[in-house]
DNA sequence: AATTAAGGCGCG
DNA sequence: AAAGCGCGCCTTAATT
């Protein structure tokens, strides 16, 4: 059961549909200064079966969450639409394809809708080949406009929500992969009350132990413009060994021209050259670079901006990756430094709990390929020490490198080396991900395991494709186009794992906030909550008497996300928990632990454990 | 003066 | 162009 939220003046209009679309009874009329009451009286009365629904969930949930409101599940009509419309533009393809239903049209608003409009006739039925011009999708018109939709995030146009709702619902049940949809859109709303919750309840950040790490590392802090005394002392140093008096030690274009003339045969400044260089001046230039890095990007300034009576309030962005991963804005959420988090720190009486998917991605991949063999690798254990195992490979550090370069598209050096080995031990995941190389090639689409649809490529590309294979194309042209073309397909081999890596953390996070919500009901701030999310990585903002408690309620969401996904296919998606005071602390476990995946618990300092099940 | 691009580095 | 995916955001350099 829908309830649909909308607003009209002071009012808000709540209207039930069910779950085929169907409007029932009349719409309530509710003053908007006590909808906090009526939905929590909603929520107690049917909360197992109703799903607010809603144009964006950052509009309507703060206020909920300020009066001190949970809800239990939620539509987010904004978010549903752009995987919608990406689902919908998306050819059916290949002879055996149902043939194309794909529901009434939504209309593409370009204010609503991140990724491009997108849309094109299926490509021909026979396997065409790579640059083959006959696989180049030819884009046609976007999509009619069929279902109103708000110009503006406020809803202040003419706008129907219920309308919308049903449009989408229609447009799900026409589409082939109607379930995995139905649960994406889910999954996805869920992470846009996940997001909102964590903004509210923030991730508690001790400024003066921020402060008191920027003052070891750079100095008593400067006055505006000025750079500070550390970063000064080793500029002075630099200058010296570079014997230029003048050098701006943040210029890459002056350090370059120094180093150049210093005798260092470098063609660009950055780390991953540098580290490879003999130079008495290499060492301090790679320490003013992370100083001045920490200065810039997570110093005062940053502290001032961002952190307010103890926490720190980034803005995430649901789905703000074309994979589904989140996205943050305001900062830098998701770039936290290791170096800086320590500052991050649970309140007196309270503790951290981090839990970490361990090998997400891989683990994600053998179940996507129904690859038994890499399942069975990475059961109970560390996934890469069970490649190790199988003698694919050497050890740990060439396996990883083998799998990541498998999943990025690696073709020279390590990884580009090792894949060839990996796809000799475990040939259905690799075929999986070259398969995905070879469509992205071709100018197709390719889909997550719930049906996320990764962008096409612009007519503009393709149409540049098609025209540097033409006879009188311009010299080179045809390299360009053949690099492009391959650059799409690592982009398509890494996104059905990555996209649907974002699916079981969503899956996941939504597990957690679930059973938190259910098992220590209140308001967030008064009871165990989110606090942060990154990728494969949660933190859970608990009081110490709860913890233990957490922590088994992340790990029984871990493996519910996999039964979710993949129903019975035996793969298990081990976590590390740790139960810390702050989250520097949760950083690996102790090597005796055995890589984080054991079974040690303790109350008060960090602990791991494996999720099994 | 105000944008935009490039170089670089933080995170997964 | 790091050998290979996805981001955000900082400073400097280039362009309008």
């Amino acid at each position: 059961m829908y309830v649909v939220l909308s607003r009209s003046g002071r009012d808000v209009r709540a209207q039930s549909v069910d779950d085929g679309g169907r409007v029932i009874g009349e719409p309530q009329v509710i003053p908007a200064t006590r909808l906090p009451e009526w939905v929590d009286a909603q929520e107690a009365q049917r909360s197992s079966t109703l799903r607010w629904t809603w144009s964006d969930t950052r509009d309507w949930y703060p206020s909920l969450l300020g009066a001190g409101l949970r809800v239990r599940r939620a539509h987010d009509l904004r978010l549903s639409h752009r995987i919608l419309v990406g689902a919908q533009s998306r050819p059916s393809r290949g002879a055996s394809a149902a043939p194309a239903q794909e529901g009434p049209p939504l209309r593409s608003d370009a204010s609503w809708t991140a990724p491009e409009p997108v849309g094109g006739p299926p490509p021909p039925a026979d396997a065409a080949t790579l640059f083959d011009d006959a696989a180049l999708l030819a884009v046609t018109t976007e999509p009619d406009v069929g279902v109103p939709w708000p110009a503006t995030a406020d809803g202040s146009v003419p706008f129907d929500p219920v309308e919308a709702l049903q449009a989408q619902l229609r447009v799900i049940d026409a589409l082939p992969g109607a379930a995995g949809l139905r649960l994406l859109v889910a999954a996805e709303s869920a992470g846009a009350l996940a997001a909102a919750e964590m903004r509210a309840a923030g991730l508690p950040w001790r400024a003066d132990i921020h402060a008191a790490l920027l003052e070891a590392v750079l100095g008593p802090r400067p006055s505006m413009g000025a750079r500070p005394v550390e970063l000064e002392r080793l500029a002075g140093v630099l200058r010296h060994h570079l014997d230029d008096r003048a050098l701006n030690p943040d210029s890459p274009t002056e350090v370059l021209r120094a180093l150049r003339r210093a005798g260092l045969s470098v063609s660009s400044t950055s780390k991953w050259e540098l580290q490879r260089v003999e130079h008495p001046v290499i060492e301090p230039l790679l320490e003013y670079k992370r100083r001045a890095r920490l200065y810039a990007a997570n110093g005062w300034v940053w502290l001032d901006t961002w952190v307010r009576d103890g926490r720190f309030r980034p803005e995430y962005v649901v789905g703000g990756v074309v994979s589904g991963r989140w996205a943050g804005s305001g900062g830098g959420a998701l770039q936290l430094p290791k170096q800086i988090r320590s500052a991050v720190v649970a309140d007196p009486g309270w503790r951290l709990v981090v839990a970490d998917a361990a090998q997400l991605e891989p683990r994600v991949l053998a179940a996507l390929s129904r690859d038994h063999r890499m399942a069975d690798a990475g059961r109970g254990r560390d996934l890469y020490d069970g490649i190790v195992a199988t003698g694919a490979v050497e050890d740990r550090s060439q396996a990883k490198s083998a799998m990541l370069g498998a999943m990025y598209g690696a073709t020279q050096g390590r990884g580009g080396q090792l894949v060839p080995r990996l796809a000799r031990a475990f040939p259905l995941a690799i075929a999986y991900v070259e398969r995905a190389a070879r469509a992205g090639e071709r100018g197709e689409s390719v889909t997550s395991l719930l049906g996320r649809a990764s962008p096409q490529p612009s007519a503009a590309e393709i149409e540049a494709e098609r025209a540097a294979f033409a006879a009188d194309a311009v010299p080179g042209a045809e390299r360009a186009a053949r690099a492009r073309a391959r650059s799409r397909g690592r982009f398509t081999r890494n996104f059905v794992v990555q996209a649907t890596a974002a699916e079981w953390a969503l899956a996941w996070m939504a597990g957690v906030r679930t059973r938190l919500r259910e098992r220590f009901p209140g308001p967030l701030e008064h009871s165990p909550h989110l606090a942060y999310f990154l990728h494969d990585e949660l933190v859970v903002h608990a009081p110490a008497a709860s913890a233990d408690a957490v922590a088994d309620i992340v790990r029984e969401s871990a493996a519910e996300a996999g039964r979710i996904l993949f129903g019975t296919f035996p793969i298990t998606f081990p976590l590390s928990v740790a139960v810390v005071d702050d989250y520097s602390a949760a950083k690996d476990a102790p090597p005796s632990a055995g890589r984080g995946i054991t079974d040690t618990t303790a109350a008060s300092g960090p602990s791991t454990s494996i999720a099994r099940r």
